[in-house]
This record gives C-alpha cells, sequence and structure tokens, in this order.
DNA sequence: ACCTGAACACCGTTCAAGT
DNA sequence: ACCTGAACACCGTTCAAGT
C-alpha cells in the first residue's frame, strides 16, 4: 500500500504559457471577480466559462477541476495581506499588522469562509505570509516547535474571529435584515437562558461593525500578551 | 424598506408531532448518520429519501429546505459537549474541559467545518454552550461587553485551531497519503523559503496526532493566561 | 394530514470529435 | 495545441395530483 500521492496545484508543473488562447492568469482572474460578485455559489465552470466566450469544458484544458481553480483563486487573495518585516517594527507591530490585515482581506473576500477549512493552501502567496510569520515570533523569541505552535496559536485566533464576522455579514447586511425583528427572535431563541437575555438586553445590536473590531483588538491583545508570557516563564 | 426577518429553524413553530409517518427526529438522526458516514457531500435530500424508504421530497413536508436540516443536525452536535458547572471547577478549569470538548466534538464531526462560518447556531443546545461559557467568563472577573469579548477570543481559539486540524485529517488521513512523498512536495512548494524548510527538516510528519494536541494546549494555555491578564490591568 | 412522481433549472466532469 | 457539444450522473426545490 504506497498510498496515493497528495495532490494540489502547486505541485504540478502548470500547462507552459503559450501565446494564443486564454491563460491561467486570464481564468483565475474572471473567477475571482465572479466569486467577490456573487460568491462561493456563483462560481460554476459554466458561468465562468461563459463570462469567458468560452464553453465550460474548455476551462478543463487548464485546470484539472474546479478544486484547483479554486487553490489558485485562494492563493491570489493571500497575495494582498500585508506582513511588515519585524525586524524592522518589533514583533508584536508586526503581528498585529498581519492579523488586522488578514481579518480585512477575508472582509473583502467572503467566499474565502469556504475554502479555509477545505483547501490546502501551499501556494507562493501563502507560503511568503506564512515564511513571515514564522519569522515574526523567531523573533519573539520562539525556538523550535514552539514557532510552530505559536503561529498557529495566531492565525487559528484570527481565522476564529473573522469566521463568524462573515457568517454575520451574509445574514444580516446581505439579508437586508430588520434589526427589531432579528432582535425579538434571537431573544426568543435565548429565552431559557437569562444570562444570554441579559446580554441582549445591552445595546447589542448597536453599531455591529464598531463593536467586531473592538472585539477583535481585544482578542488579539490578549492572545498576544498570553504567548508573551510562554517566553518569561 | 422593513427588511425581510431574519429566518432560523429554530424561530419558526415545528410541524406538531403527530404519532402516524416520519418524524423531524428521525430524519434528523438519519441526516447525522449519513453525514457522518459520507461527509457533508454524502447528504443529499434524495439519499436522506432513500435511506427512510421515502421520496426525496416528502422530507419537505418536515423541514422547510436543506439548510433547516443542517441546522437541526448542526445543533444535535452540540448536544454533545461538555460543559462544566464554573462555580463548582473553577473557571479555567471549566474553560479547559470546554475546549477539548469542542474540539473532540468536531475531530468526531468533521463535516461541522462546512457549517460553521455559514450556519447561524441559535438551537436550544448551541444556547446552552453559549450560556454556560458566559457564565463561565464572567465567574473569571469580566463584566459587560467584556464578556462577549472574553467568549468570542476564546470560541475563535479553538475554532481556528480546530479547523485545519479537520482539514489536514480530511486530505491526508482519508486520503491514505504516502507520508514521504507529501514531504518532498511540501518542500517543493517551500523551496523559496529558508525558514519553512527549517522547519520542514524537524521531525514534523512524526506523529501529527500527538503534536496537535501538544500545540493545541499550548495555546489553549496562552489565551486563558492572555485573558486573565485583562483582568488585572 | 401526509406522500408521491414528474419536471425545472441547475451542477462537475468525461470524452470523442473537431480545427 | 486547443476548443467544442453531447452526454452522464448527479443536485435542491416546486407543484399538481394522489390517498
Amino acid at each position: 500500500m504506497t498510498g496515493k500521492a497528495y495532490s494540489s496545484v502547486w505541485l504540478r508543473e502548470p500547462r507552459k504559457a503559450t501565446s494564443p488562447g486564454r491563460s491561467r492568469e486570464e481564468i483565475v482572474r474572471a473567477a475571482l471577480e465572479l466569486l467577490d460578485e456573487e460568491g462561493i455559489d456563483g462560481l460554476s465552470m459554466r458561468k465562468l466559462g461563459a463570462k469567458l466566450s468560452a464553453g465550460a469544458t474548455s476551462l478543463y484544458w487548464y485546470v484539472a477541476n474546479k478544486d484547483e481553480l479554486l487553490e489558485l483563486a485562494y492563493d491570489e487573495t493571500w497575495g494582498a495581506i500585508t506582513v511588515p518585516d519585524p525586524e524592522e517594527v518589533g514583533w508584536r507591530e508586526a503581528a498585529s499588522v498581519t492579523a488586522h490585515s488578514v481579518r480585512q482581506v477575508m472582509l473583502r473576500h467572503p467566499w474565502l469562509a469556504h475554502l479555509l477549512g477545505r483547501l490546502p493552501a501551499l501556494g507562493p502567496n501563502a507560503m511568503r505570509v506564512a515564511d513571515r510569520m514564522r519569522q515574526t515570533f523567531k523573533l519573539a523569541g520562539f525556538t523550535g516547535y514552539e514557532v510552530d505552535y505559536a503561529v498557529a496559536t495566531f492565525t487559528a485566533y484570527i481565522y476564529g474571529m473573522t469566521l463568524p464576522e462573515i457568517a454575520w455579514n451574509a445574514t444580516m447586511v446581505d439579508g437586508e435584515y430588520d434589526a427589531d425583528a432579528m432582535r425579538a427572535q434571537v431573544m426568543k431563541a435565548a429565552a431559557d437562558f437569562p444570562d444570554m437575555l441579559e446580554r441582549i438586553d445591552m445595546d447589542t445590536y448597536e453599531d455591529p461593525r464598531v463593536m467586531r473590531a473592538v472585539a477583535f483588538d481585544f482578542g488579539l491583545l490578549s492572545v498576544l500578551d498570553g504567548l508573551e508570557r510562554r517566553l518569561v516563564t
């Protein structure tokens, strides 16, 4: 039992770029547009083909399947992330800027939420970011496996915090909800839990955007403090 | 523009349970089996219908659509989570046990990864867990909005850490990969990043399960320490 | 009150056939 | 080397019709 090799776009040679016809870049760019405009369900091979005035199945010449295409689009978004050089700004500042940048990019491309737990991130852009993160936490003083643990904890926080935010935006903002109706209904759901009700009584639904941002900073501070504490003991 | 009301299974009255025919519980149970056995793509209304020796469309009598069914299955899994009473064991112990319990349940139902960022969690079981978590962090000393921030940070960490673990399991274990081939291929992907290569040179792929568990505890300790630090300042 | 089958409007992917 | 259309095996959901 040799097992089948793990497969990913990045581990295969791309079609060599010849001049005529379509190109992989063109296809990925169009896919990104479709994803940003219509979300994860808005991207189908047929629609993408149509957008490029091609048959849906022509795309399979450039890309093995839809997942490969998503991997390419995925990595593209990693390219937009700012990771300052920790040597220049210090590790805490570098980590903080990175965290906010990842959050912003995720909020700008909500369809990323559907890919994060599903596709490997082995593309060059994702690698670049991962490498910089490692440097950041090494500079902080972590060594050996602890560098990985620190990076994992840090990114886990960012993902875990931003994912529900995306979900919220999707159901609330896009769903053009009625704030008061929503509030009443959540109260009903929380009816048996006095502690939950108490919370809802606060002005929770006032300005969710600001709330979310404040919460993010609060948690980020906590996580960085907690990681720093590992260094002194 | 009044906006459409936010909708969720929990906010509608269920069909009243009459004796004959199928029941919502029966359907949800069958759906859970299908999800656990075949994953998120294994659940289709047609397959589920067949499993219950019914026409696929019969299910629409009990459930408005597939998402509602998923919401019900989703909440069912929250029922399996252990949340100790913080008054009895102390807030740090309660938080720690809860974190490990959530991770275990997620690993046992990997399809949860696809729902976490997508569906609201307003079911009774999810509410129970959320309520207990709030109590835990209130006991720790948080007040007002900070209770929410602390809970959000805590759960963000758990989700963010476990999600990639599920993804890893899905591609690696289920894909019955060849460890050495995998290793070589990731090296190729990381070729331009000396820092990444250095990491791969360590015995990273030795026993991922243990590594993951250690990493989880490391991060959990950090997050709880970081949150605790918010209380003293 | 509950269940059905047919039908609609979609999917991703394969493949033989074209240029 | 690149593109095509037809075809296969699926989807979720609606709805008129049955009992």
